[in-house]
DNA sequence: GAGCATATCTTGGCAGCGACAAGATTGCGT
DNA sequence: ACGCAATCTTGTCGCTGCCAAGATATGCTC
């Protein structure tokens, strides 16, 4: 009797019977927004991906809302952690949130739009929170004499790197923005230390 | 013989036998995604709102990528108009932008998803190429000081109207940023000249 | 270690959707 | 007045999300 098709080096959060069914998914997710987008996602699809039946996904997401809600609390949670790794330094903290957003699209392009998952789930209430905590580590260590108004500073440099990353996703930007994001980024931030 | 629903007060760009069917399917749209965003949009609803069959948007647009390729050329060019307004005050420009945001959020949500749509239509690259003239022209009139590297600086204008803007739409702003966009955004831009 | 409750997964079905094909209707130009 | 082309309708197919009901495996209890 082989291994089910999902279960190929899968690291069980909770050992299932039939291992991880609910990480398989949200991995092949990823993978299926990588590729085409939020939009066209479909649960069918990704039961095909895990090798499982149809109707499978429902047991663990309830709904396709309810696994776009696990994908965006666990984005919060890997931008929670990205932004706490470079520590006080405002340049590098936006840096890592650009490299978050190019890295993690499919996350990314998830947790920013709403109208995709329940916004007001607890989980992502709490992932959102420790992301929101990290964000302003980074932004309370600005140079004195930006430290005027931190709420609006705050909201200024979320907002250019938030902009930025977005508009990079989209395709937006010229092609003289250059081709590495982090490159690009960190010479646009710079701007707000002028 | 009374004239059909859609044909209600629209000022026909080309005078078709039944009415503006296209303009119809337009506002429909704008309609539909202000209530439940650009994923939930379906063709046989904006149907169904004109008063007319299921199959008769594919007539006008091919498909929905088509429809929503004709929305977002739409906004390019609402765009243009209302970055084109301010003239060269760099911060009433991006006040602009985020009213712009705000006011025709559904056009602005399809602008920046190219999943949705073709963004290499000419049209949509054309009406793209207005707005961001229109956009320089606000970033051309900076403080001298600032002047230094105008395509970096464009960049950045451009990022933290941009991400304020998709921030305030998906409801991620704390709630002390405010009530007033246009209030919040001016005191945001703000820091660009500080 | 046998039975049972429960979590997990499958099968089947329904309504809505996008897209296509083919036919009906309307208005316009000549 | 006639014919043509643009416009719209009807019908259909495969796909999707979601629900209900049944099958299967797991771990717990004794």
């Amino acid at each position: 009797m082989s291994l089910p098709r999902y279960a190929r080096g899968v690291t069980t959060m909770r050992g299932y019977h039939h291992g991880d069914l609910r990480r398989a998914l949200l991995a092949a997710a990823v993978e299926a927004i990588g590729e085409s987008g939020p939009a066209a996602l479909s649960l069918r699809d990704l039961a095909r991906r895990a090798g499982v039946s149809h109707a499978a996904p429902a047991h663990h997401f309830g709904d396709k809302a309810g696994l776009l809600t696990a994908l965006a609390a666990e984005g919060y949670d890997l931008l929670a952690e990205a932004l706490s790794r470079p520590g006080d330094d405002l340049l590098e903290s936006g840096v890592a949130y650009v490299r978050f957003a190019v890295d993690h699209r499919a996350h990314f392009e998830v947790m920013f739009s709403p109208g995709l998952y329940r916004a007001d789930d607890p989980e992502v209430a709490a992932a959102r929170a420790r992301a929101g905590a990290a964000l302003r580590g980074g932004v309370a260590a600005l140079p004195a004499r930006a430290a005027a108004e931190p709420a609006r500073d705050a909201l200024a440099a979320w907002s250019i790197v938030h902009g930025f990353a977005t508009l990079w996703l989209a395709g937006a930007l010229p092609p003289d923005a250059g081709r590495d994001p982090e490159q690009a980024a960190r010479n646009v931030i710079r701007r707000l230390f002028e």
